[in-house]
DNA sequence: GTCTATATCCCGATAGAC
DNA sequence: GTCTATCGGGATATAGAC
């Protein structure tokens, strides 16, 4: 019996419309084009197949190159993985970042172009954020770890924006960590399902899930949730 | 250097508050005593590790057996993996085509039971809910094939109470599928990140989601997302 | 840098004793 | 039904020619 069975080649997921998406990206610009192009193989068939159905034949088939070719550039095929999730969690965090940054803005309207943002990026880089999601366990330990620690900053940043909110009366009195958890939910889930040649637009999902994150910490929408005892006179606050 | 390597073997994982859910309920009672433990034991591995990172002798080792004993239950790896998912997929099935049977519940409160029991049977499942979503590459395309069709209907379910909705005028013009497929989305995503040793209860996130399903839906809530123009009089309506 | 060839390891599945 | 032993195969990674 055959050990793996991968169920596509490289070859037939370059032409899939399927495993189409920007994540080429995403590699460091410092790298030669065909690490490059090898991480841009590597994603594709990490994404479709799994880390340990992926060969390093199969990665390689994918930008013409035979088995040894690879190792030339990475040392080893767990050290293509970490590079792919690596690089996407560092350029998703900075990108929220950078977002979250201006304090001017109203929270509302802080959480609302995090929010979009945040689901644009995971559309758009569909690919990449299922390997960065769900290919976790085939890291080592150590890089594993290492992995964490940007997804807690990030869910940081988050929280941020949300607690933020909260304080200054914009949004109702809610438990900041389980609301947080599922406006990202949402973003995240889209590397199971998300196709770029469906019917939505990175654009109009940003829109929708923004749309839904503001009804989770609205005053006026029915959607609770809410801490209950935490902060006795947040009922008397009003909106500004 | 080792081919693979499955970061917790089946001991450690047998220990591991992590891992613990009630999926062991899911099994066909029609099967013997050690098929149901080697299937308990088999979710937790390829949930904590992926299918392909998992061997044969992992399994065993849970139920303390060695290697071979696994083919006297069971033809192949891949049909314990298909055993899995498999019952998954037609027990919540079965679940939420129950709950939306009595069409004599108004619109609202029949969205609210399904997706709070959806909710609830995916945080109680966890582990197998993670196998369920997750590790679907690992089948074979026939099987891969039969499982779509339990999960197209499951899809069909939800978006027919959702539909009801909307017809009756109970919920907005919206997008059935899109909206649909976010409700969905948050409860499937529990795989990714519950455990039941966590804060939240699975009736507390069941409550929750389902409160966001409704906001989702609901006339008086800001969430968006509508289908444009199908529908000149929905503006019109009112809740009954 | 890429190729071919190969070292080394270990997995899925089977055979046969008990 | 479970064990031990093993077959066959294919994986990662390396060596050495070009």
């Amino acid at each position: 019996m055959a050990r793996r069975q991968a169920r596509f080649t490289a070859q037939d997921l370059a032409d899939d419309p399927r495993w189409q998406d920007h994540s080429s990206d995403l590699w460091n610009k410092t790298l030669g084009d065909v690490p490059r192009a090898l991480l841009t193989s590597a994603v594709r068939c990490f994404a479709a197949n799994g880390f340990h159905a992926t060969t390093t034949r199969d990665i390689c088939e994918g930008v013409n190159l035979t088995a040894g070719a690879l190792y030339v550039h990475f040392p080893s095929k767990e050290l293509v993985l970490f590079e792919i999730i690596r690089a996407g969690h560092q350029r998703v965090l900075a990108y929220i970042r950078d977002l979250a940054a201006p304090a001017s803005a109203s929270s509302a309207d802080q959480l609302r172009t995090i929010i979009s943002r945040y689901t644009e990026w995971h559309a758009r880089h569909h690919v990449a954020a299922r390997v960065c999601q769900y290919e976790l366990a085939g890291l080592t330990p150590q890089h594993y770890d290492e992995v964490l620690e940007i997804r807690h900053e990030t869910n940081r940043v988050f929280r941020r924006v949300v607690a933020r909110g909260v304080a200054d009366g914009s949004f109702k009195q809610i438990d900041v960590k389980r609301v947080t958890r599922a406006m990202l939910s949402l973003s995240i889930d889209l590397g199971r399902w998300y196709r770029l040649e469906g019917s939505d637009s990175p654009e109009q999902l940003g829109e929708f899930y923004a749309d839904l994150a503001l009804a989770m910490v609205s005053h006026d929408a029915p959607v609770r949730g809410a801490v209950p005892a935490l902060d006795g006179d947040a009922a008397a606050r009003v909106r500004p």
